[in-house]
DNA sequence: ACTCTACATGCGAAAGCTTCTCATTATACT
DNA sequence: AGTATAATGAGAAGCTTTCGCATGTAGAGT
């Protein structure tokens, strides 16, 4: 249940919040602008704010419960926080975003920050390039 | 001579774009945003718009002269392109920024790419950290 | 169930960065 | 030098994101 995750991040349980988190649980594997939320409910017929669906998922993000990626040249986007990290790789041509994870770049990662004498608190690594459909 | 490379990109030698080029020759290791070349070129007692220096970088850019980079949360900063590709890790308190290049890191995101079916066109790593002197 | 207060919301305005428009000016070629 | 064409500066506009404020609501206490 969606409800107590808003709960317990401090939040009051409201129908924005419900209806932004149960939105992003069901995206799957999609990375969603605040505006394509946005448009989302409007077509579902609520009447919820830009702004609200903003301020709802900087809160979101800062309780932990969503991650925001700042891919090339667009808007940010959001996924659900699952607990194991991942990377992104993009196509340029179509928008394809697909997930990885590799433990040998992540410790070579924090080989980096100690070697230059940082107490490394965060990365972000997208590959970018064409994918399979879009280079025939 | 700043000058010859101007003409190569196929573009006019013109004041602005030989002083932005000089300005990004001697910023050292530095990365730095447009509003900063922009005050230091007013500070220099040049009379060159903000919209031009913004347009000459994206010129030196597709002409492959500068690469751009666009650090969490901020503006995009401009180096000069000299070469050898690089990464960057940046300290979240003092804005510091150095730079690194892993090959083994390097090898893996073209295996990634390979794997997922993309070829790849390019990608950017960003760690981020708090830096020596900021930790004390 | 009723009340109360802090928190949340929607709306529009504003911020911050970047690009565009357009009249004016400068470059490079003849 | 004269001309075609590209470049410039200034301000307006675009886009994403945040802010301010009056109104509405959740949830704790009674
Ligand atoms: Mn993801
Ligand atoms: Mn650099
Ligand atoms: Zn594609
Ligand atoms: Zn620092």
């Amino acid at each position: 249940m969606e409800s107590k995750d808003i709960r317990e991040a401090g939040l009051k349980v409201t129908l924005p919040r419900l209806k932004i988190l149960d939105m992003l649980e069901k995206s799957g594997n999609k990375h969603l602008s605040a505006e394509d939320m946005y448009k989302a409910l409007l077509d579902d017929g609520e009447e919820i704010g830009l702004a609200t669906v903003y301020r709802v998922l900087t809160q979101f993000e800062s309780a932990g419960l969503v991650n925001r990626h700042h891919f090339e040249g667009g808007n940010s986007v959001f996924e659900l926080n699952q607990g194991e990290h991942h990377d992104h790789i993009m196509c340029v041509k179509c928008g394809r975003v697909d997930e990885f994870y590799d433990e040998v770049i992540e410790r070579h990662q924090r080989a980096i920050a100690i070697e230059k004498g940082y107490e490394m608190t965060d990365h972000s690594l997208y590959i970018y390039g064409v994918c399979s459909a879009c280079s025939k």
